[in-house]
RNA sequence: GCCGGAGUGGCGGAAUUGGUAGACGCAAGGGACUUAAAAUCCCUCGCCUCCAUAAGGGGCGUGCCGGUUCGAUUCCGGCCUCCGGCACCA
């Protein structure tokens, strides 16, 4: 053993070790329990940064650890290869999207394992490549066959900057999540994924995700936004054509005052044919439309209307109901119609001042002091129904029910949930991601490719220009085909899929990388999913996170799994921050993982990031931190290193009868077993890395003082040498998940046979983690005034008259009667004068 | 506006879930070693204050104001600030 702690040295040593030996390699075993450790895939950008190092350095504790609590552990990874990077770099630099993604693939496993990750890279994935995106073809034209994948003409999320369209949860407060530029919307024909089947099931599911965070779970809830009411039918007067609404306050129903139609509503060029108002509406519906949806949805957007001319008839009153037009109701949801309550409804009331239209207050508070005109709406649904015929006297609750019942009873409406989930739009303008396999036929139609003529492969030879459009319409090879019905002439799908469908599933294929005959074995993928532990960002809350939750029910339906859910348990860790902000070359604030490990090495950039805040939370960078790691392993590194040069044989150790061994002794003993308690503890309960590795310094700290000490002599020594070999051993198994390559060393150096993570995690003796003699705070009135240290086990009386008999306590008494005296043993006590 | 989460030293963060607030690390100050520096090791380190040669002592302190309790960073009520999500969603 090297005297001084040489990371560069050992590192790759450790590394080859473990390569050679095939140390991280797992096969199924069901003698054994299972557990699945997955942190989120990288996109082969070029390098790693911070933030892969943090996540990939959380999994790999938690990997280690369970392995070394006897789990077979499956901790695959792979890659998320498809995507816009590569296509840029082919327009800039000239280079193939398929070239560069696999140089920057090879480049960034090769820094992933000078971390010293325990991956089986056996079972590598990689998404470009076209045994794994087939998969992506076949689920689509399963998903097609079953009318979850289907295309529409629909206005949708437009990047100019990407060139292409996206999905609603890419979109980030109106911006491009990828670019941050912001999106307009188009009228474009589109594949999309009906997502929306499964809103109810992905929403209910939510609240069996106990080992998921709540603040997931809510984004997720939030984003499906379901909302429960009632859908009524309004009959228009001197037309055939009923107004159907969709309302979440039956209650007020009594207090509709007029309608308001979305400008898209086919309803609208009805009403207006043939008035005199006609002109005016078509050109106010033409300038709403023309406003972007983004703005026009805006909340701060001036509510404006026009008046169609036409009414409809109140359900129950059959009173007349001015219909009008209003550029805040959205067509895609609900019904594109709402009854106007403007006394109830702040919008409504808004509406209803400026248009100078009737305001009929239906509810009165529950003090009585609602008074019209009213100056805002009452939106409460508390009080009492006024002016609501055989309803009045009701609370809204109950009138809710009871006018839904009532309608419903009448063939007037109907119970009726919405959600605010839109399906999934999946096509992509671009070539670098998985072509959707359909052709397009001149007498067929929509002609779905054959399975058996999967994969439809992403022809290489075509012009990366820049100019927008999907390069696959530019390779006339690719576009041209025979139609597999009817032999005639057809053109293919030119749009690749969003890349997010390549990460939806890829959990399942770890499962059976290999596999030819199906996305996944179902035997496999039911030994090991679900996911036990996934590890991610939090900007994936609802995006990936929800269409994998998605996929994993549709594969289920397929009938190629067992689960329901994913990823049984998740931790979406921090940022990775410098000088109070996120890491980012604009900001000239990155730190280089290679530079880091080039100067301290993988185990103390693992330990820092673990060590320096918990893992849910932000991490600040710090130099000065950094080098604290890198110390402590230094120090650890020279304690074993003098241990093993003063007569230290490997043979040195238990059993030895420690309940007879000197007090110093005893508290060494004491310290390695309430530490192991600790740290499994802080891993265990919450992943708390930051006070384990802060345990582990204390442990350190401890068998330094002792080990300044004057050297033991005769019958001591022999004990005190064997508690303190127990000591170190144990010291560099808890150290190993946290800084795998040193622990190896030390390990060795120890005199055991590697691997370390082979070993067993150390358990503790519950009656060494007692201590013998415990300080007990002496309160006067709460306040601390004294501390006496007594026996462990001491009971309530003999340590209220140790209290009480101490001079110093009584002269803080200064004999004022004593009204009660609380102790609690092993603790305080507290005297109340 | 609605829904989450968080406010603790100079900094990152601890605190057995009602029982000594500030573990551990960083920074800072002092010292040892050294020709010197780096490295390493030792000591001090919440704020204010008293006695003072020193040992030691006192008051305040976990965003703010109240409450419960012998005792509150922890529980309850009311505010303030910050972060995140959703938002003309009917």
């Amino acid at each position: 053993m090297e005297s001084v702690y040489q990371p560069k040295e050992i590192e790759p040593r450790w590394q080859a070790y473990w390569r050679d030996h095939r140390t991280f390699k797992v096969i199924e075993d069901p003698a054994r329990p299972k557990f699945y450790c997955l942190e989120m895939f990288p996109y082969p950008s070029g390098r790693i940064h911070m933030g892969h190092v943090r996540v990939y350095a959380i999994g790999d504790v938690i990997a280690r650890f369970k392995r070394m609590r006897g789990f077979n552990v499956f901790h695959p990874m792979g890659w998320d290869a498809f995507g816009l990077p590569a296509e840029n770099a082919a327009i800039q630099k000239k280079v193939h999207p398929a070239k560069w993604t696999a140089e920057n693939i090879d480049y960034m496993r090769g820094q992933l394992q000078k971390m010293g990750l325990s991956y089986d890279w056996e079972r590598e994935v990689t998404t470009s490549l076209p045994d794994y995106y087939r998969w992506n073809q076949w689920f689509f034209l399963k998903m097609f066959e079953r009318g979850l994948a289907y295309r529409k003409m629909a206005s949708v999320n437009w990047c100019p900057q990407c060139a292409t369209v996206l999905a609603n949860e890419q979109v980030i407060d109106g911006r491009c999540w990828r670019c941050d530029t912001e999106v307009i919307q188009k009228n474009l024909e589109q594949w999309f994924f009906r997502i929306t089947s499964y809103a109810e099931e992905l929403l209910a599911g939510c609240d069996r995700l106990t080992g998921w965070p709540q603040r997931v779970l809510t984004m997720q809830k939030n984003w499906i936004g379901k909302s429960r009411g009632v859908e009524v039918r309004f009959s228009v007067e001197g037309r055939p054509e009923a107004l159907t609404i969709f309302t979440t306050r039956p209650d007020t129903l009594y207090g509709v005052t007029f309608m308001s139609v979305a400008p898209e509503h086919p309803i609208v060029p009805l009403l207006l044919s043939g008035r005199s108002e006609k002109e005016a509406a078509l050109a106010f519906i033409e300038r709403v439309k023309k406003q972007d949806k983004t703005v026009r949805t805006a909340v701060s957007q001036e509510k404006e209307g026009f008046f169609t001319g036409a009414h409809a008839i109140h359900p129950l009153t059959k009173e007349r109901i001015p219909i009008w037009i209003a550029n805040f109701v959205l067509m895609e949801y609900g019904a594109g119609a709402v009854m106007a309550v403007p006394a109830h409804d702040q919008r409504d009331f808004e509406f209803a001042k400026k248009y100078r239209l009737p305001i009929r207050l239906v509810i009165q508070n529950r003090e009585g002091t609602l008074i019209e005109p009213l100056t805002a709406a009452y939106t409460d649904e508390e009080g009492t129904l006024v002016h609501s015929g055989p309803f009045s006297g009701l609370g809204p609750k109950e009138a809710q029910e009871k006018i839904a019942r009532s309608l419903e009873e009448e063939g007037l409406g109907k119970n009726q949930v919405h959600y605010r989930l839109r399906d999934w739009g999946i096509s992509r303008q671009r070539y670098w991601g998985t072509p959707i396999p359909i052709l397009y036929c001149d007498r067929c139609g929509v002609v779905p490719v054959p399975e058996s003529d999967l994969p439809v492969t992403l022809p290489e030879e075509v012009p990366f220009t820049g100019k927008g459009g999907s390069p696959l319409s530019e390779s006339p090879s690719f576009l041209n085909v025979v139609c597999p019905k009817c032999k005639g002439p057809a053109r293919r799908e030119t749009d690749t899929m969003d890349t997010f469908v390549d990460s939806s599933w890829y959990f399942f294929r770890y499962t059976s990388p290999r596999e030819t005959a199906g996305p996944l074995d179902p035997k496999w993928a039911d030994y090991w999913a679900p996911v036990d532990q996934y590890i991610g960002g939090i900007e994936h809350a609802v995006l990936h996170l929800l269409y994998a939750r998605f996929f994993t029910k549709v594969i289920r339906d397929l009938g190629l799994t067992k689960i329901d859910e994913p990823f049984a348990n998740l931790l979406t860790q921090g940022m990775v921050i410098k000088d109070g902000a996120k890491m980012s070359k604009s900001k000239g604030n990155i730190v280089d993982p290679d530079h880091l490990i080039e100067t301290y090495g993988a185990d103390t950039a693992r330990l820092f990031s673990l060590f320096a805040a918990p893992p849910e939370k932000d991490l600040e960078w710090s130099d000065e931190g950094v080098q604290g790691a890198f110390r402590f392993l230094q120090r650890v590194w020279r304690m074993v290193y003098e241990h093993t040069q003063s007569g230290f044989r490997p043979e040195t150790g238990l059993p030895v009868d420690f309940s007879k061994a000197s007090p110093r002794t005893r508290e060494i003993r004491r310290m390695t077993h309430r530490t192991i308690q600790k740290v499994t503890e802080d891993i265990e309960q919450g992943f708390q890395f930051n006070t384990a590795i802060a345990a582990l310094m204390e442990f350190y700290n401890a068998l330094s003082k002792d080990q300044a000490g004057p050297k033991p002599e005769g019958e001591e020594a022999k004990d005190h040498a064997a508690a303190t070999a127990e000591a170190l051993g144990h010291l560099v198994s808890l150290l190993s998940p946290f800084a795998p390559h040193a622990a190896e060393s030390l390990w060795e150096a120890l005199g055991h046979p590697p691997p370390i993570l082979d070993r067993p995690w150390p358990s503790f003796d519950p009656e060494w983690i007692q201590e013998e003699t415990v300080e007990v705070v002496v309160q006067i009135n709460g306040k601390v005034r004294n501390k006496f240290s007594a026996p462990a086990g001491l009971g309530e009386d003999p340590l209220r008259e140790r209290a009480l008999a101490d001079p110093k306590t009584q002269s803080w008494i200064q004999g004022r009667p004593i009204k009660k005296v609380i102790v609690v043993k092993g603790r305080l006590v507290n005297i109340v004068l």
